[in-house]
DNA sequence: CATGAATGAGGCTTCATTCAT
DNA sequence: CATGAATGAAGCCTCATTCAT
């Protein structure tokens, strides 16, 4: 294997963050796990802290700001572009499982991404539903609930795998409809 | 201060799962906060995941079963029956916490619980909307959806205080306003 | 072998100051020489920080408070004080290894340590020339300079043994003479 | 900066030995402190352990062959040399610190340079009390006193900052003091 | 029933050293 | 001549677990 990179580092403690949240991000086993050695994590990063940081720092990259460039240079009405977010996101399925880990860490420093995070999903969704025509307040209101219930699915699917799809049927029918009723005046 | 029993370490656990996951189910701090010490653990547990299983056990019983019999108790048309769950459930911060954490976990044994839990808070629903005249299948679908709204309500209520408040006004409006929508055939 | 007390661990930490200063001390080779294992030393300290402050705090007390006392429960004249005074201090082999690493230590709480014993080991001197008859001034002048003379000897025997020895006879006729000019009015 | 030479490591590691001892001569943060990586290091060394050898070396060189050197080039009677040598290096902050650093360190290797230097810094002085007209036993005596002395001052002086003016005065008329008793037969 | 003491695995970090380029 | 990267030993500390009393 050739050199390592600080990218492959927090890519990797993107992975364990996604099976066991922050606290799993260890630097011997991700050492183990990258065919390096513990000493070498310290040629890249000062602290395990840093690691940490760099791997929300690709979260937010990648869960966030990735996915809305993408939407957005894919182009399209609102309509089909919130269809290609919500494509998107559900199919994403490590950095989702990233997002239950880290919605439910108490760590200030985390809370501080997530809650960035948060705001701008939901400031992207509002901004596409008043493109569709809805007013400030109701495009808001219906980012929120929308954004809240995103987090519910993945929760559900997480904790309970096809109690969600046995009730809504396929996941892309149930992205449908649920564009559909955000859509709709 | 009298003698311990184990759910008194039991409880303390559920406390440190809400603050913190299980993760945070350490033994001495937790022994400390108890007035004993590590060793008097060891003669109610065997070990420290039997402490988990108990804060767990713990968990359903207070966060699902004692709720939902105490709102059978109190009776009522099956939407009065709704609106009283709601109100419980929110009302209870600690465990919503807990859920929040529970729901992110990975460890298999919490899992189980978890599905379980879901599952029979679920079916409890569902089986109030029946009663609101809704067909199995449709009750069915709501009583998903309005559960996975719940997980990612306390979520963002979690991550992001206020963000959720901010766009919906007060829980308690909110509350009625979901189980209205819910009802509704 | 028997349980370990703090004591037993401060003064193997002192054993480790003597033969190679502050920095020295380690928790794991220390336990590895007490039979123990460096678990065990939590037990008894909180950190690495506390044990150097307890052998910091032994040396205090066996070096000075101690020699001190035993030369005043001895009694006598003030000048068979002084000379019982000077054979303690120059048969402590151990002990004054342990003055030379720490006089050598620029750490602030250790430093903060080693004034306070010269301070302590200076007046003492100083009580003991006032009562040979000498002024206060006098008496304070002679002590730093006798106290000043003791480190440079130590140091000089430690670095270069038998330089000292080969150029001022036997150890016991150096501390009379010392004993016999300081007195001297 | 241009390139660096061997010595430029070791004046830097000798400044390090005086700041905390031969403990403190660590190799990334002088490579630090000049500009220059770790690798480069052992371009011009094998080990640390040379390093430690070319700063004693070089104490060696600066605190005790040039100092005589320079004395017995300023020339002047016995008096006039003893004079100039104790200004010399009571002025010389930093080699007086690295003296103190090394006295105490118990490293056999540190110990041969020092004992050298002892020996050959007593037989300096036990020449100019020998052209001052003492006996050679005298002479020796004296100088193994004199450095004794020297050796227990900037210890006191180190340890204790003040203690020994505050009894003593100026250092330059303390060491005109001491140089009339030495010389005085 | 419980305590005080000890164990040992595992995680963080530093640092001397090596090596390919 | 030197750099960037990696290694591994050694030190600190926490914590689940065990054990004698």
């Amino acid at each position: 294997m050739s050199r390592l990179s600080g990218d492959d580092w927090a890519l990797a403690a993107l992975d364990a963050i996604s099976s066991g949240g922050v606290a799993a991000v260890a630097v011997e086993p991700i050492a183990v796990r990258l065919g390096a050695t513990k000493g070498s994590f310290y040629w890249h990063f000062k602290a395990r802290g840093d690691l940490v940081e760099a791997a929300l720092a690709l979260w937010e990259q990648r869960s966030t700001l990735d996915v809305i460039a993408s939407v957005e240079q894919a182009g399209g009405s609102p309509k089909a572009r919130l269809r290609r977010l919500f494509g998107l996101v559900f199919d994403a399925a490590a950095l989702t499982h990233a997002d239950i880990s880290l919605h439910a860490d108490a760590d200030p420093a985390v809370r501080e991404v997530v809650t960035r995070v948060s705001r701008r999903r939901i400031d992207y969704l509002a901004s596409l539903l008043r493109e569709c025509g809805h007013t400030p307040r109701a495009a808001r209101r219906r980012a929120v609930f929308a954004y809240s219930a995103f987090l519910g699915n993945i929760q559900l699917m997480n904790s309970s795998p096809n109690l969600l799809e046995s009730s809504v049927g396929s996941l892309s029918r149930y992205a449908d409809a649920v564009v559909e009723s955000l859509v709709r005046i």
